[in-house]
Formats: C-alpha cells, structure tokens, sequence
DNA sequence: ATGAAAGCGCTAACAC
DNA sequence: GTGTTAGCGCTTTCAT
C-alpha cells in the first residue's frame, strides 16, 4: 500500500482514540509520481495541466482520500473561504430568515458561514466583527446597534456588507421599506380608516426610520390622520402595551414595527375585547411564517429575508473579486410588499364615530383616557 | 514607530483598497525584545514565563493590536477553535433556538461555530459533516437524517454528537420526550378524553418513535383509546391534513407532533367550524415562540431547544479534554414539560357521546367517513 | 526561564 | 507543462 509512507496523527488520548491518517500533498504526488506543485494545481489552477496529469493526480487524490488542508493554504493564500455573519438575536424569527438565504448562497459560492449572536449589544457587535475578521473572507452585519463612525471603522479592516442599514459608503442590502409601508396606509385609507395608530420599534434603527418615512408620505398624500406612539421593544410584549396605546388614542387601526408587535397587540386587543378586524384593523411588518398561520391570519408587509442573505453574499462575493470603483456604495435594494389577510377591514360606523370625536371605550375595558401621542 | 518592520500586504485592487498591515509574532517579539518562542507562549503557557517577561510581550502585542494567526496556528496544532453544527431545516424555528445555545455556549468557551443547513437530505448531511470536519474540531448534528451505520462511520472521522438522536456509542443529548407525552395524555385523560388522535411525524425519526412510545405507555395505563394518523409532513400543512383525518376519526382531542403541526390542525379546524378547545382539544410539541402567542395560546409540551445546543457544546468539549471511555456513550438526558394553556378543555358531551358511537358531522363540513386510522 | 531551529501542508514565483 | 525553491505565521522539541 503507498498509504505506508503517509504520517500517523499522534495519538490524542489513550486507548479508543480515533486513529486518523493525515493524506498531505506529498502523498498523492508521490502516488502520482509527479511534483507537489502539479497536485496543488490540479486543485487551483487545473487548466495549467494536460489532461492526462491532470486526471492522474485527481485520481491518486481520490484513491487516497485526500483534501487539501484549508489551514496550510489559507496560511499562504490569506483567505479563509469562510463568511461570517452577525445577528442582532436569533430568538427573533427574522434573523433566522436571513441566515438561511446566507447560509444557501454562501455554500453554492463554495464558502462556510460563522454565526455569531451580537445580543442587541453594540460593544458585542465590534467585538464579534473583530473577533471574526481574522478567520473570515468578509463579514455580513445584519440591521447593526454600532454607530456610522464605528461601522465605517470596521469597514475599513475588514469586507464588510451591511443588511438593513445604509452607512455610505459601506455596501448593503436595504428593502424598500417605505414602500410596504405607503402600500400598508393606502390600504388602511381605502378601507375608510381616517384614523391610524404607529407603534414604533427602536426609535434609532433605520428600519424604524424608514418605516417612518413611508408612513408620512403615505399619511400625508391620503389625509390620514397619524399618531405615532412609543418607542416599544420589538417584541411581542412591545405589542401588548402598544395596544394599550392604540386603544386609548381611539385609532380604528394600527401599523405595528414589526410582526412580533402585532401579534402581541392582537392578544392584548382581544384580551379587551377589541375585536379585530372589525374594532381595530392591525397590520404587521416582516410576514414571518407565523404570521400566515394565526388566527385571524395576520395583514402583513412581506420582507424578503431570504434573499436578503442571498444578496449580501453576492456583495460580499463582488467585493472579493475587485474591488468597488471609489467613491461608489454598492447596494442591492429590495422590495416590500403588503399582504392582507385577516387583520384588516372597514372601521365600524361606532368606531369611526368614536375615533373622530372622543376616544372611545372599549367593550370590557376600563375608561380610557385621552389621545397621547408621542413626539 | 516600530511598525516600520511590518510587512505590508500586497494590495487586492487598484485604489480604494484596505490597506492592512500584517502585524506577526516577529513584530512582537522585536518590539518586548524576546524571542519569538517567549511571544507564542506568552499567547499559549503563559505560566511558563517570568511575570515581567510575559507583562512585557503582551503589552508589545496590545501596543502593535497583534492577534496570533488562527491558520498558522491550526497548521500545527492540529486544533481549530471551530465547532460545526448541521441543522434539518432553518425553517423550521425549532433549530434556531438549538442554535442559539449552541452559539452562546460555544463562544463562551472560545469557539466559533459554522454552521450548515442540509435540508433534510440525508446525502447532504453526510457530504457536510465530511466538509466541515476538517475545519472544526468537532460537530454537532441536530435530529440527523442519515442511518445508524452512516452516523458511525462519519463519528469514526470526527467528534461527532448527536441532537435528538440516540446512536451507541456516539454521544447525545436528548429530550426525554415520552415524559412530556405521558403528561400530555394524562391531562387530556383527567378532562375527560376518552379518544384521541396522534398526528405523527417522520415516521422513521426517533422523535417521533419517542413522542409514540410515550403516547403507548400513558395510553396503556389510563385506558385511553388511541388513533395513531399520519405519518404527515412535520408542517403547517401537514397539521392542515392531520385535523381532517382527526376529525374522521371522531376524537375529542389530538395530539400533534410538533406545534408547527397544532397550528395548522388550529387553522383546519376553525375553518371547518370545529370549536377548539369546546369540540377539539389540541396539544402541540416543541413550545416554539408562538405557542403561546397564538390564539387561543396552545397548549404544549415544552423542549428545552437552548437548553439542548449548550448541552451538545459541553459533551463536545468534554470529547476534546479526554478520549471517552471505551464502550461507554456520553448521554445528557434533558426533560420536557407540558404546559397547559388554552387549546385544551373537558369534551363536550355531545362530542363524547359521537365519538363512542358514530363518527360525527363536524358543523360546517362534508360528510365524514368512517374511522381510518392507519397502521 | 528563555532561545534556536525545525517544520506543520500548502502555494507561488521562478526556472527549465 | 512541470519541477525547484522559498516561505506563509506559528508552535514545539531540544538546548542552554
């Protein structure tokens, strides 16, 4: 057997250990009975060789099992043919989203993926961009808690792609949030609702910004009457007193930031007694898999995560083999889109009433007081 | 500046390009004025080196931001500092939260983790654990797809462990299941439930031959009259077409294999006017997120998915600290629990009355067949 | 307690 | 087209 000459791993720990042969290069040129350098092309660069030695070195590679080692060459070559991606929490459904259209893409491109959770955490954010540059050929930052200055820090010692935040000139996946957005209140408007509810997520995140923007120029090209309210934690508790808001500004309908929100406002409403759609219309934002499986099923602005990861990849992949014209951001925009299902209908004549003159109570609930909007 | 040492890396682009400058132990070891050798164990055995001494490198290496190179490093040592984990299906929220503690264990114990979704081909899985293996020092693989003697081969190559699969003598973590569902019955049984239906999942997958072990045992003891339906795709959809069969069945209660399931059994009865919890009681499995976000809150039996990530990170590292005994199969055994929310209640008796007699008609649907319940 | 020297497995100039 | 040679940055015997 030629696999005699190949080098026993040192044995790691006393008896039962895995016995495993280490194949190197040497080996299958050997086998092959051509030079080191000939196998180590005939992996990278296999149109130098003629078929024929070509074919014969793959085939001794096979017979012995061999792979190249990714350290050795990453060691020579400086890349890692790994991707890293960072996620503000995994316990929100969104993120897994993106992951997967990272983690599909990025294997199609023959790259890993490292995943690291940033907590919500800006400080964990920098410490995990850093602690990954070294063993990444780029970073993808999902909806970043850093600041522009820091991001662009980073950016500068590392291939960074942003996804849902515009930090020029930083390249980055955005969606056309405003437009779900504009296609959220037109709907709402169309329906009769004159009085509309916003429960906002984080007051600094761009993806509440843009949601702001859509939500103003929508409210303002239709004359619907806007009450902006929190800011609220983007989750399902965020959404349970977001309600309790909406109630008492006396809407007929709110936009939450997010699905998360929405279905906790849609169980706290019920909690009430505020029946939905017919009391309060609800719209979300995200369209998580949940949200078409609840009860009403849940009128929502689709956001495409999937190919959110898929097109930060793509970026990252561009940003490898040259370099952006200077000056340039290169950016993939995506687009929104509003779904309605169950949580949106015509205002009741009562609610419409209520909501024009005084706010009005809902069946089962305390007296509720004034309008108070926010900001 | 001593920096003038340092070697620059040779630019990627034209303009615009990072200028990184390549700090290496050489560096380092000039600016403490030691040899390279004291550097690497100031990084390594610290212990080994005077207190001065080792003062000394490491404030050359924090002035100079030096960070050892993990590829040169793992071309030697052998060791990665990455653990790989391979999921099913990302779509599936389930595995997010195994991932999530997989990820926070990991990084508190100085890993990065890559991560793979194979899809739930069982060919896929083989390829990337055989992919991955040699840039980790050990993988975990979640509700694995591939056969016994697959699993130990690839386990022969690599630190292996098993989520939610029991494989001598691969180590494990898994979920004690069976109790859940002993729990699960039991509560149905004390309000009254004399029939109940069991939407089962992949047939061949040991969560599902647990949850119906379970199921047998507490069926056994309280005298309940099982249907055993299915197999069904572990969906929303597979729900869908497990309610129709349940309700052919004539229970007054199901019990599905996991909660993406319960919702979509939720969804079809609804939309055939079958009341739950009054006509139909339902019990999920797995406690995702949403369980209790949905309407009416499903009651289910909780998984501890986070709980079970950091257990597979702990049985990882303990692999790498000392060979196992041979023979023996490192198992963490962690418990489930039902939780009792709002998808189950006493039958009514009309129910239980048509469930011992004759199949019913559920209100607002077709006719229904008689029993079917395969296998 | 510290240093010198020998590679880990591979790629990339540079010859031929 | 293929081979020779010189390292990539680091750890690790083996000396001292």
């Amino acid at each position: 057997m030629p696999l005699a000459t190949a080098r026993i791993a040192p044995p790691r720990g006393r008896a039962a250990t895995i016995d495993s042969v280490t194949i190197t290069i040497h080996d299958v040129a050997r086998r092959a009975r051509v030079s080191l350098t000939t196998v180590s092309r005939a992996f990278t660069q296999p149109a130098l060789l003629r078929t024929e030695t070509r074919e014969r070195v793959l085939a001794a590679a096979r017979a012995l099992d061999y792979q190249p080692n990714r350290a050795a060459r990453s060691l020579i070559t400086g890349k890692t043919g790994n991707f890293g991606l960072i996620v503000p929490d995994l316990g929100n459904p969104f993120y897994p989203g993106v992951l997967r259209g990272v983690q599909a893409r990025a294997h199609e491109a023959g790259y890993a993926v490292l995943l690291a959770d940033s907590d919500e955490d800006p400080v964990a954010e920098v410490t995990l961009v850093q602690l990954m540059a070294k063993q990444v050929d780029g970073i993808i930052v999902c909806a970043p808690f850093s600041g522009d200055r820091e991001l662009r820090r980073l950016a500068a010692a590392t291939s960074l792609v942003l996804v849902n935040r515009r930090c020029t000139p930083i390249p980055a996946v955005l969606m056309d949030i405003a437009r779900g957005m504009r296609q959220a209140i037109a709907h709402l408007h169309g329906l009769g609702h004159r009085r509309c509810a916003y429960l906002g997520g984080p007051a600094a995140a761009w993806s509440n910004r843009e949601r702001l923007r859509g939500l103003h120029a929508a409210a303002q090209s239709t004359g619907l009457d806007l009450v902006e309210l929190g800011p609220f934690e983007p989750k399902f508790e965020g959404g349970i007193e977001g309600a309790d808001r909406a109630v008492e500004a006396g809407v007929t309908a709110l936009v939450a930031y997010n699905d998360l929100m929405a279905l906790g406002a849609l169980r706290r409403l019920a909690e009430r007694g505020v029946r939905v759609p017919d009391a309060m219309s609800v719209v979300g934002f995200d369209d998580l898999l949940f949200a078409s499986m609840c009860a009403p099923p849940l009128t929502t602005v689709t956001m495409p995560m999937e190919a959110a990861g898929r097109a930060a990849v793509d970026l990252l992949l561009a940003r490898i083999a040259a370099a952006p014209p200077a000056g340039a951001t290169p950016t993939t925009e995506l687009t929104t889109q509003l779904i309605v299902r169950g949580t949106t209908a015509p205002p009741t004549l009562a609610a419409v009433a209520g909501a024009a003159a005084q706010p009005r109570v809902a069946k089962g609930s305390a007296a509720v007081v004034g309008v108070r909007a926010r900001r």
